[in-house]
DNA sequence: ACGCTTGGACTGACTGGTCAGTTCAAGTAT
DNA sequence: ATACTTGAACTGACCAGTCAGTCCAAGCGT
């Protein structure tokens, strides 16, 4: 009895999703369990994007987060349930983005094609915000046999969600084509932004936000072929 | 000194990938040192897939492969060798693959955009035959602090560069627009795939790979917009 | 304004287990 | 003979998870 290190008091939602290179500048002095899970996420979506999960040692993690190794497991009851939470908790914000990128531009008049094109807008810049847990997330979500698949299969669905229903709601009113398969349609779409955008920040970090954007823009819109339309 | 296992005498291009679900009724008595090595890769690229590097044991490699823990050490001086040898050998193939449709569409009188169809569907034969393959190599691809990391880069390059000459030429001959960024395009082009492709096998294996490459070809020809080409 | 208690947060040495890589004597096919 | 394979024993490093104990702010009685 007495100890029980399931640490799940504080319930959900805090801030910093891990990547965030935001300061602490917490209640100083004061220690509080909320930041110090925000300096673990931290530390660990680095190194275990870096290194991948299980090259990536529990003891590293408390180093990185400047913390002691019995500190992570009263924190989390283990290296596995930290990765989760920090699975659910990083696509909780990205889902968050794209679902008022695509609201608000519904609800200010845009087209459905608008809205996907400011949805692969928002994504670039999640991924902008915090790299090391999309490069993360790409890696782990097709493996099998692994404990957290259930976690990543939730954590899966809940972003392709919401490009599904653009696609489908653009195709219900007639301005996408019928002969679309929307999850097909979805799954390229998502890879596209994804591949590309870690592709600009592995091998040309130096471009623009803008100009990624661009280059998708093209490819949604299908303006790839004939500069002057020729053909 | 004596030993070294280093192996390499082989030189290159042993016909198995690692992946290929081919039986094995090779020379049947006689023990060749290349059916070992395919043995081994086959094992190693399905259990790496499925667990990653780091968790993946030597003697489940060499297990599910039906030799003894001794004959990995003979045929590769280390787990990270074999492991690189797996990438290379791998990504020729693909590379192979890509490089024959779009020299046969373009031979044939095809236009680069019928050249980029071609190859989105060699790139679907290929995930389709290997999908450990690909999943590994996705899983790995963007890591950064690992051994093999510039076996990488390398090997990377030798797939994308393919797509980008596909893009290139078009730009130059006019088919294609001026406006687009090449390595950002083959990127995206690349991740469509990819992505679309890995999301085929893990979550929807009824599909057929007609489904999923006509799909992608609305897509890259800019077809997904109006059905009767409202507005 | 001060000793005493409480309990949440944190620590780090330690344990028990796992695994890459080595070594080698013996076996088998050509 | 030569080339390849086996299987088992061993070493040494590394690592997830544990636990007895420290630290300290806040409450409490005096």
């Amino acid at each position: 009895m007495s100890r029980r290190t399931t640490a799940n008091g504080t319930g959900g939602t805090q801030p910093a999703a891990g990547g965030a290179p935001e300061d602490e500048s917490g209640p100083k002095g004061r220690r509080s369990r909320i930041s110090t899970r925000q300096k673990l996420f931290h530390a660990a979506v680095t190194l275990i994007a870096e290194q991948g999960f299980s090259s990536t040692t529990v003891e590293e993690i408390a180093e990185r987060a400047g913390v002691a190794k019995g500190t992570v497991y009263y924190n989390f009851s283990s290296k596995t349930e930290l990765f989760e939470e920090l699975l659910r908790h990083g696509v909780g914000l990205l889902a968050a983005d794209l679902q008022q990128a695509a609201t608000e531009t519904v609800a200010a008049g845009g087209t459905r094609v608008d809205a996907l094109d400011r949805m692969i807008r928002a994504g670039l810049v999640f991924i902008d915000r915090y790299p090391a847990f999309t490069q993360l997330y790409v890696a782990e979500l097709w493996r099998t046999n692994r404990a957290w698949n259930d976690t990543l299969l939730v954590v899966r669905k809940q972003a392709v969600a919401i490009v599904e229903e653009v696609l489908q709601d653009g195709v219900r009113e007639g301005e996408l084509s019928e002969e679309i398969d929307v999850p097909l349609t979805a799954a390229a779409l998502v890879g596209m932004v994804l591949v590309a955008a870690l592709d600009w920040k592995a091998f040309q970090p130096e471009r623009s936000l803008e100009d990624v954007h661009a280059a998708l823009s093209l490819l949604l819109q299908g303006r790839v072929g004939g500069g002057a339309r020729l053909r």
